[in-house]
DNA sequence: CTGAAAGCGCTAACAG
DNA sequence: CTGTTAGCGCTTTCAG
C-alpha cells in the first residue's frame, strides 16, 4: 500500500509541483491555487503522506505537545482529571506527554527538565508543587506552566484550583448546623496548597461559630494513614464528626469506623470529605462531600494555557472556582435544609 | 542564568571544540577524550544546556516515544496499569504520549495516524481493539505495536493478557465448590477478548461439572448497566451466585443487591468479580476476585515492546499470565478450602 | 501563487 | 580522537 516513510518530497515529485507546494498545502493559513491543492492532495492520499510533526516542530518552533505532570493516580479525582484535560487538549490539536512523579522535589527537578528536552509548548503540573526555582527555569525556556489543583503563592505561576477555602467553610457550616460539636480533623499532606486552604476555611467557619476542633489526625492523602489516624482519634476522645480533607481518604476513614470500631455513619459519627470523585456516590459510602468542579477547572486550565502560548503578553491567571457541597447520606442532615 | 534556548553549537564554541564533539559528549555511546568531555560538560553546565530530543529524533529515527492508547479510565485497572508502563517506560528511557480514545472504531483509526505524525518508536494499546488493518498500517511505518490487556487473532500482534480463560475457571471451580447451582453471570462488553476469555473459561468448568448457567445479564463494563442487568436478573429467578466479569461492575452488582434489593452478600448471593483493583480489597466490597498480575503484565509489555524495538528480527509474542484467585468475603467459601 | 534556497538542532559518516 | 560535511523533513523568506 505505500513506503515506510513517505515525505514531502516525495509527494511533491508525483504531484508535479515543489516540495514547498505540498507544505503550503498542509500548513493551516497558507496560500495555494486550488488546482495546486487538489493535485497535492491526491498525491498525498495515493502514497499515504502524513506530515512529520517533529520535524514541523523543529522549524516552527511549536511542538504542539503539553508536558503532564501528574503526582499519583490512586486519587480517583487524578484519572478523571487526566482523562478530560487529555481531550480538551486534543480537541484543540495538542498532544499530551505524560510524566508521572513521585512527590520529591528532587525528582520533579528531573521531570522538569526531561519536559523540556522535549520542547513542549506547555507544561500542567497536577498536584504537584513546583519550586519557584523551577517555574524561573521554565519560564528562561520560554515554556508556560499551570498549575492544577495545587496553588502557589508566586504571583508568575498561573493556577487552577476550586475555592477550597470556601469548600472548607461550607463543611464547618453544614456540620455546626447539623448540631455537631465534636468536631475533628483528618488532614492531608501538609505540603499541598489544597489542604492548607481547605482546612483554614474549615477552622476560620468553626471558630465564628465559637468552635474549635475536637481532634486533628494525619492522613496525608493515604488510606491506610487516613484509617491509622481514625483508630487513634477514636481511642481516645470520640468526635461525632469528621471532616476529611479529600474523598480518597475518607473512603478508608468511613471504613475504618464501620468495619473495625463498630460505628454507625452517620448515626454516631458524621463524615464529610472533599473532591466528589465516583466512590462517593457508590451506595456503599453515599459519602457527603464538597465537589471539585473537574470540567470547569479543565476548561480554565486549558483556556489559560493556550492564551499564554499564543498570546506572549498575556499575563498569568491565578482561579478559583466555587464547588458545591453535595450532601448525602454520610452526614447528619441539619433540620430545615433543603436538600 | 541562561538564554532562551541553548543550542550545542553556542557550548561548542564556549567549549573551543567542534560542534560535533559537543554532539558526541552527549551521545552515549561516543567517543571523546576525557579533557574534551570535561570541557563540554563544563560549558553546557554553565550554559544551562540539554540536547534537543526532537532534533535528535529527526536525524536518528528514534524519537523515543512510545504512543499509549487507553479506552477509559474509570476502571481503576487502567490508572494502576498506565501508571505503571509509564514508570517503566521511563526508567528505559522512553516517554510516553497519551491518548485517550473512545471504544470507536472510527476514532481510533484517526488516533493511530495522529500517534504515527510523532514517529513514535512503539504503541502500546491498553483495553482497545485494533483492526489488522491499522495494525499493518503501523508494520508499514515499522512502527511495533503490542496490546495491553486485550488479545487479538492477528498472529503478527503481539499481546499481553492475564491468563483469563484459566480465571473463569477457577472462577467456576470456587463457586461449585463451595455448593452453588444456580450460577449466573453479568458479562461486559462482548466485543473484548478479555470478556470472551472469561466466559468461556468459565462456561467451560460449569458444563464439566453438567452446570448450565442460570441466568445472563449484559453490564458492557458499564457500571449502570451492570446494575440495571442485576435488577432484571432478580425480578426474575434469583441466582444464588454471580461471576461479574470485571470488579468495576462488581462493585456496582453488590451495591445494588445490598441497598436496592435488600440482599446480603454472600448470605443470599455470592459475587465474583476479575481484576483485583484496589476498590476490590475495601472493607466495604471485600470482593473475591481474580487477580490480573498488573507487574508481571507490564514487564512483559515493555520487555515486548522493547525487543522489538531494538531488534528487528524479533518475533510478535502473546502472553496469558496466570492470576490468582483472591478468596474474600463477597462469597461463600467453601468447606475445607484453605483461604 | 509558486519554486528556489536557507536553515531548525542534531547525528553520522568521512577524512585526517 | 576530532573537525568537516551532509543531511533528517519540514517551514519560511525571497524573488519571480
Amino acid at each position: 500500500m505505500n513506503l515506510i516513510k513517505v515525505t514531502s518530497q516525495q509527494v511533491a515529485e508525483r504531484a508535479g509541483v515543489s516540495q514547498s507546494a505540498v507544505s503550503r498545502v498542509f500548513t493551516p493559513g497558507a496560500s495555494a491555487s486550488k488546482k495546486t491543492v487538489k493535485k497535492v492532495r491526491e498525491a498525498a492520499e495515493e502514497l499515504g503522506y502524513r506530515p512529520n510533526v517533529l520535524a514541523r516542530a523543529m522549524v516552527s518552533g511549536k511542538s504542539r505537545i503539553i508536558g503532564l505532570v501528574v503526582g499519583y493516580l490512586e486519587n480517583q479525582f487524578y484519572p478523571e482529571a487526566l482523562e478530560k484535560l487529555s481531550n480538551a487538549l486534543q480537541k484543540r490539536g495538542y498532544h499530551v506527554l505524560i510524566f508521572l512523579a513521585e512527590q520529591n522535589a528532587e525528582n520533579i527537578d528531573v521531570v522538569v527538565e526531561e519536559i523540556l528536552d522535549y520542547q513542549v509548548d506547555g507544561i500542567i503540573a497536577a498536584s504537584v508543587s513546583m519550586s519557584s526555582n523551577l517555574s524561573e527555569r521554565c519560564r528562561a525556556a520560554g515554556v508556560r506552566m499551570v498549575l492544577f489543583n495545587r496553588s502557589q503563592d508566586d504571583p508568575n505561576m498561573s493556577t487552577v484550583t476550586s475555592d477550597n477555602y470556601a469548600g472548607g467553610r461550607k463543611v464547618a457550616e453544614l456540620l455546626l448546623a447539623a448540631g455537631h460539636r465534636k468536631i475533628a480533623h483528618i488532614a492531608g499532606w501538609e505540603g499541598a496548597s489544597t489542604q492548607r486552604d481547605r482546612e483554614a476555611g474549615f477552622i476560620a467557619a468553626l471558630a465564628e461559630a465559637g468552635v474549635t476542633l475536637h481532634a486533628r489526625g494525619q492522613g496525608d492523602f493515604i488510606m491506610e494513614k487516613a484509617a491509622e489516624a481514625t483508630r487513634v482519634m477514636f481511642a481516645a476522645d470520640p468526635p461525632d464528626a469528621v471532616f476529611v480533607a479529600n474523598d480518597h481518604m475518607a473512603l478508608a476513614v468511613m471504613d475504618t469506623m464501620r468495619f473495625e470500631l463498630g460505628l454507625n455513619v452517620p448515626g454516631d459519627v458524621s463524615v464529610v470529605g472533599f473532591d466528589d470523585v465516583p466512590a462517593a456516590s457508590w451506595p456503599a459510602y453515599n459519602l457527603t462531600t464538597v465537589r471539585q468542579p473537574a470540567n470547569r477547572m479543565v476548561a480554565e486550565t486549558v483556556d489559560i494555557l493556550m492564551n499564554q502560548i499564543e498570546d506572549n503578553q498575556s499575563q498569568p491567571r491565578r482561579i478559583a472556582i466555587d464547588g458545591p457541597l453535595i450532601l448525602r447520606g454520610s452526614s447528619r442532615i441539619p433540620e430545615g435544609w433543603n436538600t
